[in-house]
DNA sequence: CATATGTATGTTATATCATAACATGTCAAG
DNA sequence: CTTGACATGTTATGATATAACATACATATG
């Protein structure tokens, strides 16, 4: 099932364009690339379990939960409990490879895997999808902030709430 | 229980100085005072529960689950159900009276109060504290962010993870 | 005063998200 | 070909959150 699959919604309609800003077929191709390069070069393994739910989280191009994911792991074979999924995820986060959206209780594959970067998530209400923006002068700003409280941050998260430009102009 | 009653935590030493950059004992009257105005101006209630549920986290002066509020209501005669909780909780987070912090999963008081502000939270992972700090530079960052891609920003969540003066220190 | 209306509280039950603990399997290095 | 680290899988449970419904309470209006 390729991404902007829901009818209801008008963004899936084009969710690559304006939104997005990327071509997500040949970004995709591109990740689990770099995927395999930035495990190798930890000594760590991009095993079945871990590619494919890093193929899963690219093919939906949107935010799944870890359910959602164990749903189409076990359909294919993988193993049914919630462990399995969660495991992966959380090897993909590490590595980089994906985010956590903890306001949605989801995942979502990394569009920039490799490249220091510190992305801010805007995250439509309405079609449920989530970009993910740059974020360099946002991240700047906190750092800022944080220092002058002598706070010393180790990572983020910066999530939005709102409307995407198709659902925006729907609405 | 006062806030900063963890034995373990550096921090909790004295939560207030320089982390936190305000008198709590103050702030806390202040809030609930401006509590019942905001309520009030709104045409709503500030009824018991909900009150309570923000005298609690102001007492806490830290973030706290919704079971944790929940078993002090409890244990005061309010109702045993996680709807009390978290009905009391939405409230406060609506009428900005407090902020959810999605990383915890937990709720704290909003320390400004009827100000407009889009705050950060910082939240140090030793010793649990969260501050609230001025994000009004890293909310423009992410609005100028998200015009560029045509996002309509309605609610954001900074969070940042990371070593609080004290416990950095201690490290 | 009666009563209609919206708001608030409380309950039961269930949904959803996440992890601990342990057994088995796999792989690469020595 | 064994050892040690990493990976996958399981069972079981814990933690967080909401749906749906019943009751009460406030206040405004006839």
């Amino acid at each position: 099932m390729p991404h902007g699959s829901d009818p209801d919604c008008p963004g899936c309609a084009a969710p690559d364009l304006a939104f997005a800003r990327h071509d997500h077929s040949h970004c995709a191709a591109d990740v689990l690339a770099r995927a395999e390069v930035i495990a190798a070069d930890q000594g760590l393994r991009m095993t079945p379990v871990r590619r494919r739910v890093l193929e899963i989280l690219l093919e939906e191009h949107k935010a799944l939960g870890a359910y959602e994911v164990l749903q189409r792991l076990a359909a294919e074979g993988f193993g049914h409990q919630p462990p399995v999924a969660y495991r992966a995820l959380e090897f993909l986060v590490d590595q980089g490879l994906a985010h956590r959206i903890r306001r949605l209780n989801a995942f979502a594959a990394c569009m920039h895997p490799g490249e220091a970067h510190a992305p801010a998530f805007l995250i439509c209400r309405a079609c449920n999808t989530v970009a993910e923006a740059p974020a360099a002068p946002v991240r700047a700003a906190l750092d800022a902030a944080a220092e002058a409280l002598g706070f010393v941050i180790e990572r983020t998260n910066i999530e939005a709430l709102g409307l995407c430009p198709t659902c925006a102009e729907a609405a």
